[in-house]
DNA sequence: CCCCTATAGTTGTACTTGCAACCAGATGCT
DNA sequence: AGCATCTGGTTGCAAGTACAACTATAGGGG
């Protein structure tokens, strides 16, 4: 049977955004289970990780993870108050802060993995095979500012 | 060059998560540009216009859009105030209301397609084949609650 | 050097969401 | 019928998010 472009555009868009919601949901709900913090402060934390040493400026995190600035200093306000991340006054600019993962954050980073890995095989990873996993990996990469 | 089942999952998963996030927020700034509600919003009074006069109950309208209760029993308070839709009570079952939506709602529902569609087309579609789309699709189908 | 504008980050406030406790009507068991 | 349990829906309160206004430093002319 025919779809006009429209039918299949829609289709697509809506299980997007439906899956994207349902995934997270049933991952989020994993983390919680095992008693830790939500999916967000994972990717803090990782991407501090990735940046090593030096850490990164609070704009560079924002871009990175698509929030907000005043969204993400009150994020970071939550991290530092439990120790997982350190802001210190930027060298070569006396407005910015550069944050930090701390000994503790990289901690609760590997503690997280585990669960997070297993809740994506188990909701989203399990039911495709290896090739769609690569089809959809490539055709998500399309969406301006998300490919490689 | 190859890719471990490992990589080829999260970077999936990343792509799958960020598109969503990217995308939902660029229609959400073009709706709220030309002085539109959020798509929540849509997505509520487009269940509503399919069910027709008998509207639904609201656990139904949970089901179908991954709301929980209390969130979407809020929700139907806004869009009732804006006489969006109607609650009346359940005649088979007198604990519960029966959601319809208005001919206020059903305007409103006009008026946001075509802005809703033109931002769907220039930030999502427009970046894919037909033969792309109907991958996309078939593809988050798979995931569990999303096809069909 | 001074002024203008732009950028990094914070904060007041309103609004939305999440959780847990709750109310009331339905269902089921004896 | 009588009681326990379940389900649909609401609500108080805590936590998170959005927006706008703000502070402070940076950078780019003149």
């Amino acid at each position: 049977m025919m779809s006009s472009h429209q039918e299949t555009t829609v289709t697509a868009w809506a299980r997007l955004m439906r899956a994207q919601q349902s995934l997270l949901a049933r991952v989020e709900a994993d983390l919680k289970k095992s008693g830790l913090p939500p999916l967000r402060w994972y990717d803090v934390l990782l991407e501090l990780n990735r940046a090593g040493s030096t850490g990164l400026r609070q704009y560079e995190l924002g871009a990175q993870l698509l929030l907000s600035k005043y969204n993400l200093s009150r994020l970071i306000d939550r991290l530092q108050k439990e120790r997982l991340v350190d802001r210190q006054a930027c060298a070569e600019d006396g407005r910015g802060a550069r944050v930090r993962i701390t000994d503790t954050g990289l901690d609760l980073l590997r503690r997280m993995w585990p669960v997070y890995r297993a809740a994506i095989g188990e909701h989203f990873a399990r039911h495709f095979s290896d090739r769609q996993l690569e089809q959809l990996g490539f055709l998500l990469g399309r969406v301006p500012g998300v490919g490689a």
